[in-house]
DNA sequence: TACATAGTTCAAAGGTTTTTGAACTATTAA
DNA sequence: TTAATAGTTCAAAAACCTTTGAACTATGTA
C-alpha cells in the first residue's frame, strides 16, 4: 500500500497535469470522440507543433490521464477514465 | 453566460490551484475540520511560515476552493464545497 | 535504395510560480 | 500609550514549466 506523501504526490502530479489550457483542450477532444487518435491528429486540431504535443501528451500519459497504443509508426491515444474518476469524480473519497 | 475559453480559463486557474502539495494538504485539512479557522492555525499545523500562508491561501480564494471570513484581526477560511463539485465531482458535465 | 512521415530528444530561452525576510497595516490587550 | 498578534506586501532569488528549432530514430512507401 503506498502512503500518504505518495498519494499526494500522485494527486498534485495528475493537477498539474490538468493545470495547462492545451492539455485541457486535448482531454476535451479526447473526450467528444470517444476512441483512439493518433498524437498527430490531435496536435494538429491544437494548432501546436510536433514538439510541443510530444511534450504535452508525455505529461498526460505520466499522470495516468491518456492511454497510449503505438501501431507502426503512429501513436494512438485515448482518455484514461479511471484516472479521472478516482482523482475528480471521487475526490473526496480519495483525498 | 461565459464563453469556451472563459470556461477553460477558470477549471486552468482551479487545477493550478490544486496542483500544489501545500494547499493539498491544507483542503485535506480544512475537509477534516469541516467547519472555519484562522489562517495562522491551518499555516501552524502545515508548518509553513506566515507570508507562504498568505501566498496559498490567496491562491486558493482567487481560485474559489475556499471562501474567507474577517472577524477582528484573524481570518477565518473554510472549502467552498460547490466549486469543487462543479470542477472535479462534475468535471465531465461541465468540461 | 531513397524519400517521406510520425514522433522523440536536446539545449537554450523565456515565462511563471514559490520561497524568503524585512517592512508594513490593522486590531487587540495591558 | 505601548506592546503583542494576525495577516499583507514587496522585491529578489530560486525553482519550475513551456516553447522553440535542429537533429534524431523508427517506420512505411516508391
Amino acid at each position: 500500500m503506498v502512503n500518504q506523501a505518495q498519494k499526494s504526490d500522485a494527486a498534485v502530479q495528475i493537477f498539474k497535469a490538468l493545470a495547462d489550457p492545451i492539455r485541457l483542450a486535448i482531454i476535451q477532444y479526447l473526450n467528444q470522440l470517444d476512441h483512439e487518435v493518433a498524437c498527430g491528429e490531435v496536435g494538429r486540431a491544437m494548432h501546436i507543433s510536433k514538439t510541443s504535443g510530444s511534450y504535452h501528451f508525455k505529461i498526460l500519459q505520466e499522470a495516468g490521464l491518456i492511454t497510449v497504443n503505438k501501431v507502426g509508426r503512429e501513436k494512438y491515444v485515448q482518455l484514461d477514465r479511471s484516472t479521472f474518476d478516482h482523482y475528480l469524480t471521487h475526490f473526496w473519497q480519495n483525498l
